[in-house]
RNA sequence: CCAGUCGGCCGGGCGGCCGCCUCGGGUGUCUCACUCGGGGAGGAAAGUCCGGGCUCCACGGAAAGACGGUGCCGGUCAACGACCGGCGAGGGCGACCUCAGGGAAAGUGCCACAGAGAAGAUACCGCUCUCCUGCGGACAUCGGGUUACCGAUGUCCGGUUUCGAUGCGGACAUCGGAGACAUCCGAUGUCCGGUCGCGAGACGGAGACCUCCUUCGGGAGGUUCCAGGAGGGUAAGGGUGAAAAGGUGGGGUAAGAGCCCACCGCGGACCCGGCAACGGGGACGGCACGGCAAACCCCACCGGGAGCAAGACCGAAUAGGGGCGGCGCGGGCUCGCGAGAGUCCAGGUCUUUUCCGGACCGGCCGCCCGGGUUGGUUGCGCGAGGCGUCCGGCAACGGGCGUCCCAGACGAAUGGCCGCCACGUGGGGGAAACCCCGCCAUACAGAACCCGGCUUACAGGCCGACUGGCACU
RNA sequence: UGGGGCGUCGCCAAGUGGUAAGGCAGCGGAUUUUGAUUCCGCCAUUCGCAGGUUCGAAUCCUGCCGCCCCAU
């Protein structure tokens, strides 16, 4: 799954619907762009721990996402894998069955789409308008 | 063997599957994908406490001043506040450890409380010399004096001492009474006390001693001691303090004192050793020169400022700036079919500043130029480089030779899962070797331009040198 | 990356060389029939930690720890 890079669509998507585990918190934004290539950004404060935790609690996040991709992914959606400390040592088979609840909830919830329509007015400017449709279509 | 000191090093290993970043080669449908090969966190990558490289800015060169830093001596280093060696001071039986360790006779300041005195010493108690005085007070009278006051006499009060009586207080004894006892009360006697009261006598520091006189009451003189006052001399002793202006002993003195002497301490011309810090000796001085500069300060030396988010390049769309050319000549209102006319209102730039006056511009289109936001590229890893070895040096370190190329991200790669082994630890089994099970088992911790140091964190382990003790040979 | 500030009782805080004010809270007592108010008394042992300078350190110096703020 590609990577979130740019603080201005860690914020669009901080706007989407939130569902909350032991080791993380799952943000997840409904795109105007049904056909957009799904992905995904990582966020772990300092709140953590020092800088080998936080390394270590994204690198496990990022490996559970990467094996289950294929079934996690839908077109059309951003994500924002917020790290918890407890990521650190959870069960690796615990943290992927997490994960999936998670992103299957995000996707099921209603909500995202108004989300989705804001926050595409906000960042008009972004390159994701240069290929994608128009902003404002409703389905 | 036990206890300890110092220095150096490591800080998991092997393998499987699936992945990530980057470099080089190849292929393709060539801002990407595939494939082959190479590389991919640390001793502290951390804290950001110093020093440099590098980049930009400033600057005619330098010096001074201000500010900041450093501070025994010598060396090492690109440089340093780092390191090495030495010296000094302190600590430890020792190996060894710790130290911002220049200047207090350049100046200013501080040293609370206590204490007489806290820094050009002081003088409370005390010790001591000389001189003077030798019950005190009040009142009255007289005399002297301008006054202050002084002297004499008397009275009163206080004072001192002796004696007496006795009250008082205490102890003891006897007797009587009360009470169950403990004990209490009263009387008498003896002894003691004298801070109180009474009476009488004496005194004039009421003290001691000596001599003389005597009417035996006392008087005169002297010595010594005592008390008070004035003027000196002292700094030994007392005590205070963190610290008291050399210490101890002796001589000396009126008492004392470096006043003198011996020893110790201190300063110290000069001599010797050392590059130096410093060390050893030391004529002589006779004791000044307390401590604090991590108080201000003085002296010596060092420092221009900022930081890779430095800096360089590219740069779409939109908005805005400048230049040139072309066309046009502001806006509102009223009248008019219209051309146009009337009226009102400006704004900016220049004219040195204000006012007045004057000139120009304002819109549209085209071309060009420069700045610049998101972004992209670069800076960006061959270096004060790593490893090995030899030589010089006590060492830090320097030099020669050989060999190697070894992370490069930018919401940030080096990961996930698993097996075996090593070591540690806990539990269980066994006589033992050993076996089984558990541990998020295995610390502190993640490059962000680079390098040299410092500081801090750290499970566990290895090696070497040395010290003290015990035992044995 | 660079710069600045703070840390003192449970809370808010004063004190910058001489042995730690004050307020709130808490505890005990008095006043009151009871409560509130008021009054009195008590309440700091490593002044964030560790070293050092000094006779003496919350204060001065050095090194750490934690928190906050600013610029880019």
């Amino acid at each position: 799954m590609k990577r979130l890079k740019k603080r201005a669509e860690f914020l669009a998507v901080a706007r989407g619907v939130r569902s909350a585990r032991r080791a993380f918190v799952l943000q997840t934004l409904r795109l105007p762009d049904e056909t957009a290539e799904p992905r995904c950004g990582f966020t772990v404060s300092k709140k953590v721990g020092n800088a080998v935790v936080r390394n270590r609690v994204r690198r496990r996040l990022k490996e559970a996402i990467r094996l289950d991709t294929a079934a996690l992914g839908r077109p059309g959606h951003d994500h924002v894998v917020i790290g918890r400390r407890e990521a650190l040592a959870q069960d690796f088979a615990r943290l992927r069955a997490d994960l999936a609840g998670a992103f299957r909830q995000g996707r099921a919830d209603r909500r995202g789409r108004d989300a989705g329509t804001t926050v595409a007015d906000a960042s008009q400017n972004s390159h994701r308008d240069h290929r994608g449709e128009p902003p404002g279509r409703t389905r």
